[in-house]
Formats: structure tokens, C-alpha cells, sequence
DNA sequence: AAACCACTAGACCTTTTGGTCTAATTATAT
DNA sequence: ATATAATTAGACCAAAAGGTCTAGTGGTTT
């Protein structure tokens, strides 16, 4: 893997780790294990567009995991597989590993817009995406219903990792065919 | 109103906006206009300490204002009229003022375990809340209900904040029957 | 008045932050 | 082989971070 895409891995992982303002381009450095030219030789604005492009890339590896999750199976066994996804990674990082793009999208407003604009795309992908699964499973509102489903999925993540308790994770379970019964 | 207070004032007030590792002390003491002196008379562990207190007071502070719109309200009317209170939040700040715990409760793992201990007591605390307003009401699964309400809104006040759009609040009350009656 | 207390004041310290700049190195052409 | 471009290397910088420490101020209490 080549030095740009190494940088941007790193900082990915600590971005939803720590966000915006926590993550620190050193850290990045020496977790990389290269030296400040090679960052601002592949990424000559800095922090902020090291940062927005960790956001799309954190995006898109994390859709592809919902996809796998969520792929030729019924409506409901793969939203819960989706959210076995997120429970795995808490518990596979000892709750330090939240939605690779929350940590960053709430400083949103006290950062560069373009960065808020890349987590706010990334969330509309995320949504089309599962809203086109559930339109070919001839689910009625799709599209109302994604956005729905992943207000509760964002929500239950940012609160089982404040608890360190899947809990709230596991719940959303409960109310997958409520909501796409509704 | 006392030095103490103000300094969590304006501590809960950025950490809303940029969460733990985006607010300095620096800029605490120059927004209230004291020196480093009285900080660390007030509060000896410094940072830490300071940002736990302010947890712990925007959550009382953001209780009263939900407990407001709720009261003497069918649960409904109470609900809606709550998520208008995170929308006006949003609106009256430019985007800025998110959920006062979730941007410092993101960072939880790599930051002390006391300050995210704060923020889980701080949501079971809303939770019951809810709860016991649910339950007066007459309604079945009262805390599951409230858990899965504020998993709900606290994903789409991420969500909105991100979209520097309030749509996915307003979402959320076309779902609150779904959720009351399930 | 004297002693004591709570609090303010801010200089100062170390470490870290994001960023710049110049040299050296390595690949890729020709 | 040689010129050219891509990349690595890391010294260096100003600003900001969180924190410590000593003086001084102002009000109570005795």
C-alpha cells in the first residue's frame, strides 16, 4: 500500500476515534511512520483535506461492510446484520471504535464547511444506498424509512459507545419491523 | 453569577460546539475574561474536571428545557414539542449547538473514563425521565420506548447538525406514534 | 488591628500543535 | 546515462496547548 493511502487509513481510524480536533497530524506521522514531507507532498492543504479525505474513504469502506451485511438477505435479517457490524466494532476496539464519520461531523460548524459537506455526503450515500435495498424488497417508503433507520442507528452507536454497552445497539434490533412495517 | 458557574457555562457551551479535544482552556478564560489563577482555584484537576462539570450541568441545563416542553402534555404533543427544542437549538446558532454531551461523549476511550462515566449518567438520566413521563401516561414498555426515542433523536440531531438541515429532526416526529403505539 | 481565608492576577514552563522550507533521494523518462 | 519529475527526509518555526507557581487583593472573623 502506497504512502497517500496509508496516511489517509491512519487517519481514519483516528478520526472516529478522536475527531477532528483530537486527531493530530503527528500522531498520523508516526503511526505512518513517514515524515512530514511525504503528508505535504500527497496532501499540500494539510490537515483539513488529509481529514475530509479520510472522511470519504471512512465512508466508503464502511458502506461496503453495511453492503456485505446486508446482501441478499431479507429486509430485516440484514438491517440486523448491519447492526452486528457496529456492535463488532465496539466490541472488537473496546469501545473506542464509533461511526467513522460522527466524531467529525459534530464539530461540524467550527470547522471547514468542506469537511461538514464530505460527512453530510457520505450520510446521503450511506442512505440511498439502504434505501435502494429496501425499495427492491418492495418496501413502501424507502427512502423516509433509510433515513429514519439510520437516525436510530447513528443514535444507538453514539450512546452504546458513551455506555460501553452494545445495549442500545442490540435494541434497534427490536424496532427493525416496526419501522418497516409502518 | 460567580466565577465558578461561568466557567462552566461557557465550558458547556464550547463543548457542544467542538467536544473535548476542540476546547481550550485558553479560550474558556478568555470568553469568561478571569485568569488561569481562578480556574485552577476552582477546579485543581484542571481541564478534566472542568469538562466533567460542564457535562454534568448542560445535561441538568438540557433536562429542565426537555422537561418544559413535555410537561402537562399528552406524550405526542410532548415529544414533538421536545424535538422542537433541539431544532430551535440548531436554528438559533447557526448549526453550531448539537446534543450539549454527544460531541464530548464521541471521544469516549481515549479520553477519562470519568468524563464519559458523566456522559452515560447524564443520558440515563433523560432516559428515565422520559420514562417516567411515558409511563404516567399509560404507555406499555415505557423505558424501552424512551431509550429508543432518544437513540432516535440523538442520531438525527447528528444528522441534521451535519446537513446543516433540520429535516431528519422533523423526521423524527412522524415516527413518534410508530415508536408510542409499537 | 491582625490574622485568616477565598480568590484573582499573570508570568512562566514544557510539550505539542499545524505548517514551511530546503536537501536528498528515488523513479521514470528520454 | 542523463535529465526530469515524484517523493522522502527532517530541521526548523511561531503559535497554542495544559499546567505550575508565587504575589497580590479583598473581605471576614476575632
Amino acid at each position: 500500500m502506497n504512502t497517500r493511502e496509508r496516511l489517509i487509513h491512519v487517519t481514519s481510524d483516528l478520526i472516529r476515534k478522536k475527531g477532528y480536533f483530537g486527531t493530530g497530524i503527528n500522531e498520523v506521522l508516526k503511526q505512518v511512520g513517514v515524515p512530514k514531507g511525504s503528508l505535504y507532498h500527497h496532501f499540500p492543504k494539510g490537515k483539513d483535506e488529509l481529514i475530509r479525505e479520510a472522511v470519504y474513504w471512512g465512508g466508503e469502506n464502511q458502506m461496503q461492510k453495511y453492503g456485505n451485511a446486508l446482501k441478499g438477505k431479507p429486509a430485516d435479517q440484514g438491517l440486523s446484520d448491519m447492526i452486528d457490524v457496529m456492535i463488532d466494532e465496539l466490541l472488537n476496539s473496546d469501545f473506542e471504535d464509533g461511526c467513522p464519520i460522527a466524531a467529525v461531523a459534530m464539530a461540524a460548524g467550527t470547522i471547514d464547511d468542506e469537511i461538514r459537506e464530505a460527512c453530510a455526503k457520505v450520510f446521503v450515500g450511506w442512505q440511498n444506498n439502504l434505501a435502494g435495498y429496501l425499495e427492491r424488497r418492495g418496501i413502501e417508503n424507502a427512502q423516509a424509512k433509510a433515513e429514519e433507520l439510520y437516525s436510530m442507528f447513528e443514535g444507538a452507536f453514539v450512546l452504546s459507545k458513551a455506555h460501553k454497552d452494545v445495549k442500545y445497539l442490540l435494541l434497534q434490533k427490536k424496532f427493525i419491523n416496526t419501522i418497516l412495517n409502518s
